[in-house]
RNA sequence: GGUGCGGUAGUUCAGCUGGUUAGAAUACCGGCCUGUCACGCCGGGGGUCGCGGGUUCGAGUCCCGUCCGCACCGCCA
């Protein structure tokens, strides 16, 4: 038996027991006549002392350990004469007898604490060593209970979990595919998958309605904070559902999240917010309404007192900051600047002061009176003391740069509080976009998203302007400004499915290149479905109160996709390229 | 593909308008120390200043190129 006690779990009420430790070694702190030594496991720290007046060599050997040697330790619990509050076992220490060194260690290149002495690059290359972290394995636990919680919630639900294939076929929309050369086919390639959407499907033809999976996906895509490009999703498809039925199920699954994992009990049903409500009123599809300060259009209002930008611009909006009027000219002068950052894309902003007094400062005052000023400032229902900003332009771009400078003051003002949890789904998104560029139709969802049944006449429709309003039968999931879930009612009507390839451009002959095994699948009876797919990775940060997703996956991928641990990816030898039928055009990559 | 910031001791960083032998903290090693728990005290070792080129009497410092890391834009149905 190697232990018989972990490092985190003896107590005062053990004082007397004979116990035997395993662990690493945190820290030896000799004191001449007796050593301490801080002894770690996954589970916590144990304090074990050596006293030379009981054994001179025992303190000797104490005295050699080494920050982080693996040891096993035999000794008697005692109270400790001076109690550290700060460890659930700091009451007590480890009298040892004997010490066995299992293995020992080089010296770290980093301190294993809290508090590492190491930056991000050098303990990605020893992850395993930053992973003996407290904060990582903290993130770690949250990550298992939250798979653990989806697992118990979804089977009392009736659902099960079903793996399906990770050598699939490439389908070149959306997003870049990861590919696998196949040695027994000659020059083909499977592809790993985006995300299990058609095999979820085709399990509802199957007739598994309730299924789920906690699932790996891949797309070969460039890398942020919180992307990686293998992530894993909650997978999820019912059958015989409408949306309402879906909604109410994984609202669910979160509130049972926030419970058990969280322990917070969230009241009431989450807030419903269509698309073009997001857009209108906080510039983004994926809202935070931790806080207010939406946006008001002032397009109607502005327009027609001689202000030329205004005059011009197809819309106008601003925010109203509570309590900024105090903002400096320097101040206000800095946000202009930084709206008109490439990222955010305004070309100018406007400001209203709603001066203490009741009396207005504006940038334009050439052009508008106090009463006008007067009037906006209603319009944003803005108060004494606040600060209105204002910005023009295109509909939407200028509506997006709103919602990134709401964003940015909400950051300023400290309205995003990473303790409150604030989520909503947003639903009623356009089924299709038009690109210029290719001058057609892209699916924003995927092709298999059904339209609200409402809007069948319009996607039946000939006319390109009916077709941009119809709405998808779909729906995100957003949690703090973060999209977090979506999904769809799918198509399971042939006619639709082949109006759907239609309007996105694949002739019948594309449609069954690509598609061709769920078209024919759905020829054997099809049921009602709908699903959604949530980013596990972002859940769990975001209940760890994170912005990156790195800390929640125990061995991520850097901002270029590399393994810095493994030194991964890699070239391959001239064997394995042969077999696999593959000419390397690549320059040689030295190792 | 693009923008910004960064790369100096094992590690985290400082190093001014170019100027003697490149510093601090921490880690590491040795010594002292019987109640520490970020122990303390004394001493010591440790540098391809990312790499290549250029300017200069002289480059960690200035210029050009390049590689690497992080954040962001594009991209991510």
């Amino acid at each position: 038996m190697y232990r018989s006690h972990t490092c985190g779990e003896l107590r005062l009420a053990d004082a007397g027991r004979e116990v035997t430790l395993a662990g690493w070694v945190q820290r030896t702190r000799k004191m001449g006549g007796m050593t301490f030594i801080d002894l770690r496991d996954r589970y916590g720290i144990t304090q074990l002392v050596v006293d030379e007046s009981a054994s001179p060599a025992l303190n000797e050997e104490a005295g050699k350990l080494g920050r982080e040697y693996v040891v096993q330790v035999k000794g008697q619990v005692a109270e400790r004469s001076s109690k550290n509050n700060r460890i659930p076992t700091g009451e007590i220490e480890v009298q040892l007898y004997s010490i066995q060194v299992l293995n020992a260690s080089v010296v770290p290149p980093f301190t294993i604490e809290d508090e590492s002495d190491g930056g991000e690059e050098i303990r990605a290359r020893f992850r395993y060593l930053d992973l003996r972290r407290n904060p990582l394995k903290k993130a770690l636990e949250l990550r298992h209970k939250m798979a653990h919680e989806v697992r118990n919630y979804l089977d009392a639900q009736h659902f099960m979990e079903i793996e399906t294939p990770y050598l699939i076929k490439s389908t070149p929309e959306g997003a870049r595919d990861f590919v696998v050369p196949s040695r027994m086919n000659p020059g083909q390639f499977y592809a790993l998958p985006q995300s299990p959407q058609t095999f979820k499907q085709l399990l509802m033809v199957a007739g598994y309605d309730r299924y789920f999976q906690i699932v790996r996906c891949f797309r070969d895509e460039d890398l942020r904070a919180d992307r990686q490009p293998e992530f894993t999703q909650i997978d999820c498809e019912m059958s015989f559902v409408e949306r309402e039925d879906i909604l109410n199920t994984f609202e669910g699954m979160c509130k049972a999240l926030f419970k058990n994992v969280l322990g917070r009990e969230l009241e009431g049903q989450f807030p419903r917010i269509s698309y073009a409500d997001a857009m209108n009123y906080y510039g983004s599809d994926k809202p935070d309404i931790r806080f207010g300060m939406k946006i008001g259009e002032l397009t109607d209002l502005v327009k027609g007192h001689g202000f030329g930008v205004f005059d011009d611009a197809p819309y106008i909006g601003g925010i109203c900051v509570s309590g900024a009027a105090e903002y400096t000219r320097k101040q206000v002068d800095e946000l202009t600047e930084w709206v008109k950052r490439p990222q955010v894309g305004a070309k100018g902003m406007v400001y209203v002061r709603c001066n203490a007094d009741g009396s207005f400062k504006s940038s334009v005052d050439k052009f508008y009176g106090p009463e006008q000023l007067a009037a906006i400032a209603t319009a944003m229902q803005a108060q004494p003391g606040d600060l209105i900003l204002i910005l023009c332009g295109a509909r939407k771009k200028t509506q997006e740069a709103l919602g990134t400078l709401r964003i940015e003051m909400g950051n300023r003002l400290g309205l995003r509080n990473p303790e409150e949890y604030a989520p909503l789904w947003v639903c009623d998104f356009p089924l299709l976009e038009w690109d210029d560029e290719t001058q057609r139709f892209y699916a924003m969802h995927h092709p298999f998203t059904a339209p609200k049944p409402e809007d069948m006449d319009k996607f039946f429709s000939d006319k390109k302007e009916d077709l941009e309003q119809v709405c998808a039968n779909a729906y995100d999931f957003v949690l703090n400004g973060t999209e977090v879930g979506g999904g769809s009612i799918r198509i399971h009507d042939a006619q639709v499915q082949k109006r759907m390839f239609e309007v996105l451009g694949f002739s019948e002959a594309d449609a069954e290149e690509r598609f061709g095994f769920i078209i024919n699948a759905f020829r054997y009876g099809a049921p009602p479905h709908g699903g959604i797919a949530f980013g596990f990775d972002r859940f769990c940060a975001l209940f760890g109160g994170q912005e990156t997703i790195r800390d929640y996956i125990a061995f991520p991928k850097n901002n270029q996709g590399r393994d810095v641990m493994l030194d991964a990816p890699a070239g391959i030898d001239q064997v394995q390229m042969d077999e696999l039928f593959l000419e390397s055009k690549a320059p040689v990559v030295e190792q």
